[in-house]
DNA sequence: CAATTATTATTCACATACAAAATATAACAT
DNA sequence: ATGTTATATTTTGTATGTGAATAATAATTG
């Protein structure tokens, strides 16, 4: 791969312009449209499937850091989203459920990234979403990293 | 295109995750290289090539919103990368300068960049590479909006 | 020229994420 | 049983970004 490329040194930080911009659309997106946040959103979607998970599980299941989480689940509590419950056999852990409400919303959030995932997919064969899939899965996993 | 796929709905959340972790490593990684931020570094490489121009001209530059900016030119400016200054023909303007300081860093960024571009890039071709930067390109420039 | 509108940047209140340190509890080892 | 080590989560302090509102100045228009 990869005679140098006047634009080469600028990938990552497309990345980030990226990232940006469709953070900050999705975000207004799915305020007025189900009054969430995106990470919020993330969350639920998360939750929907692993409900009564652990605060580690949700971490780890939607990549943030352990404060991220904590501070995530509490913004959600306050909001009536989800809500804490002790694990039986270790006091240090936390559980956390959807409420009704966060249940309800819940699929509107799949709804909204469907619609999302489609706009952004748009102009792309399969062929290329699939290398598309395959880079970001490789930057998630931080593949990335036994290269630097 | 695009008949329907179990990850589909989760392109949108993959682009998060794989944001957040490049995010958070390539930030350890200029901090202990450098010093930086993963944002002041780019403002830095934007800097260095508009030397001098106004904040709102760096927002746009780099993606961001104005007030993002000003933070980000307050943030730096206090550890000493960069100085305001002053438009002659208009008291609303201000512009940003690189210090002695910054300016030499700045190459140290380029560098860096240089690096995680290379190894965010390691396993693919140069077509495949081609399609994720049209697939960036896009988003960035939020093609995607008019197929909401 | 005065009134209105547009532009430029900042301030404010909030949500998000991180690393490092602190807390609390569990598990293990001596 | 007691002291050490590991685990789960939270707290603390900082950086980052947003939208809405504000301030200050410029430009336009009547």
């Amino acid at each position: 791969m990869a005679i140098a490329r006047a634009v080469d040194r600028r990938l990552f930080l497309l990345l980030e312009r990226a990232h940006t911009r469709v953070f900050r659309d999705a975000n207004n997106h799915l305020k007025s449209s189900i009054g969430l946040t995106v990470s919020q959103g993330g969350a639920l979607f998360f939750l929907n499937r692993h409900d009564g998970c652990r605060i580690g599980d949700l971490a780890v299941g939607i990549g943030l850091g352990a404060p991220a989480a904590t501070g995530l689940v509490d913004r959600m509590a306050k909001s009536g989203l989800v809500r804490r419950g002790a694990e039986k056999d270790d006091a240090r852990a936390s559980r956390v459920y959807l409420t009704e409400k966060g249940r309800g919303l819940s699929g509107a959030v799949a709804d909204e990234l469907k619609i999302f995932n489609d706009a952004i997919a748009h102009d792309f064969t399969d062929a290329e979403m699939e290398t598309v899939y395959r880079f970001l899965t490789g930057l998630a996993r931080g593949d990335y990293e036994g290269k630097l």
